[in-house]
DNA sequence: GAGGAGACTGTGAGCGTTAACATCCCCCAC
DNA sequence: GTGGGGGATGTTAACGCTCACAGTCTCCTC
């Protein structure tokens, strides 16, 4: 049945071994690069894996060293540009320390799926986890598991026992405000994402200290979900408000539907209204007009996760307290200009 | 050093079937549901397990019955739209079927590229690999590779001896180029994605096809590479030429390029040239104008994949040679019109 | 009431590797 | 010349599970 049991069986290390005229386990050290060994046996016991085109069953390694090389991942909806640019840099960074990693992708990041897919990694032997929590329930979820397992939080916020790696969110919404601000805006309405989404509620944050830290008003929230549809909606409500002169918009899909509702109503930007999006999504130089916005380094995100990750597994603890911010870079394009007196 | 060095170790089957008062073999049983247990004894290893808070081990497991239940997934950068859904997908359908995945996301998709990533989970022992390989070089490193895991391939080309999952491209090009011509456009324009991806090509070979069917003249094409850029300065070109009625650009990001390019040009779509994308972006029907374009099913791409694969797992079979395609979907939205005579 | 078919359970081996320990051999110091 | 240190290698025992097989017990049939 199995597809090794039809041609000839695949090799193991006692066939190299007897080919080579050593040990099964002088050929484990070779493996393993182990100082004592001959080079002339190393060399003899090298050829022979070659010869019979021998591989490591790394099951079989796993099962006794307790360590599989392999890293779990848990995000939700990879589809989007976000999770899948975070997760793609925690695959590459893995892959460069020799880590196989095993993707779990959740359609909603409720606390029992969470659960129940730490539970199925953690069955799996994966030596450590990465999640990419954004929401708030998410996060929470991660606050009180059973500690048995190094783990790193990507996105969550700082109240758990686990490391957490993020990209500043206040601090990219302070600049993006900020900007408007310096334009001669008198203030920013603001397009948010759903409430229980760190991201969101960390954009919020920055965007109202800005504002009254500068002793302007603080606009009613108009609340988003990320989709271009509800940017649309918020905008086609801000389009017919003449006292909006510059949004603040908590992602780019959201900014393009509010441009949308914007060109429809002949609201012009950056002449009537001034935009700024969030995340730099590659589309976004291409919006009409090219959207300023706050870019993340999703790269940097996942390079550190594992960085971080990794030295727990090494020092062999489960659980560290580390947090490590990654500074957002702001992107002025065209959808902002100063404010008409 | 290990996790489970520090506190008391995990409980084992041996530990479990001690409280349960039976042999190892019979927890076994009742975790793989043998029919052959009293329900009785059944009860009492459950209990046991629950007590003891124990969980198979899944390397031991796999390493017995050689076979992991981890599928590979090997595509082209997770950060695109469409590789990411289908990922997306292939993971879903997957663990509904109670595998596990391994993901590796390749920068470049050139042959060595692909065999190293092929080798690799084949060192992890994965029982099956879902090659999303939609380059044509991705497409013939696939096809003389020693044929010794059971494997399928997303949109790649139906040359070699692996079974094919993918969207009808052929069928795309032309409901988009059909719908163009039906508007009473002379002819068409395209906006290729780049030479060496079998889907450009099958984009290609469908819209000419219409347009030779039609007795049309066929235009040069406008290379592209998928970027929103590459999109845009196709634009440039096009808003330059009067005779330009109608454009299919090959996919929604680059659509949006050149949507930019026209509005940039004073060119009114639809009004002066109808614009058809393909891929359906969630963004597309928030462009300005929203775009027509053509809607792949990832999801059933993924779930087809797997259920391929499974198959052939299943079966014991390294490799078949099915072949399924996926219909496409036209979708009409603002940036098409009627030909001005 | 004996024989046999099932149902249920236990025993032992083995998956392919690494870890721990044992062994051999060479060479040097006293 | 002998004791011993250490490099190079081999031997054996795990790791935690499933498979194959061997039991035991019950109940039915003739």
């Amino acid at each position: 049945m199995s597809s090794t049991s039809r041609g000839r069986r695949s090799p193991v290390m006692a066939d190299v071994a007897k080919v080579a005229g050593v040990s099964h386990q002088t050929v484990s050290r070779v493996l393993n690069d182990h100082p004592n060994v001959r080079a002339e046996t190393r060399t003899r016991v090298l050829a022979a894996i070659d010869q019979l085109g021998y591989r490591r069953n790394l099951v079989a390694r796993a099962l006794v060293t307790r360590h599989s090389r392999t890293l779990g991942v848990v995000s939700f909806d990879t589809t989007l540009y976000g999770p899948a640019s975070t997760v793609y840099g925690i695959e590459q960074a893995a892959r460069d320390a020799g880590y196989f990693v095993s993707i779990v992708s959740l359609r909603t990041m409720d606390r029992a799926g969470v659960r129940d897919a730490l539970d199925y990694l953690a069955d799996q032997g994966v030596d450590g986890i990465v999640v990419v929590a954004p929401q708030r329930s998410a996060a929470r979820a991660l606050a009180d598991l059973p500690a048995d397992v190094p783990m790193v939080a990507v996105e969550g916020d700082h109240a758990g026992d686990v490391s957490v790696v993020s990209v500043d969110q206040v601090e990219g919404a302070r600049l993006a405000t900020e900007h408007l601000i310096g334009l001669g805006h008198e203030t920013v309405w603001h397009v948010s994402g759903p409430s229980d989404w760190l991201e969101a509620e960390g954009r919020i944050a920055g965007w109202r200290g800005v504002l009254i830290a500068n002793g302007r008003a603080v606009p009613e929230i108009l609340p988003g979900d990320w989709s271009p549809r509800s940017g649309y909606q918020a905008g086609r409500i801000l389009a017919e408000m003449d006292e909006v002169t510059a949004v603040f918009v908590a992602n780019d899909q959201m900014a393009l539907g509010l441009l949308r509702a914007f060109a429809e109503a002949g609201v012009e930007v950056p002449g009537q209204v001034s935009v700024v999006g969030f995340d730099d999504v590659p589309e976004s130089e291409f919006f009409s007009p090219p959207l300023t916005t706050v870019r993340q380094d999703f790269g940097a995100v996942g390079r550190n996760s594992i960085g971080i990750l990794l030295r727990q597994i090494e020092a062999g603890q489960d659980r560290s307290r580390e947090r490590l911010v990654v500074p957002p870079l702001f992107k002025v394009r065209a959808s902002t200009a100063p404010a008409r007196r």
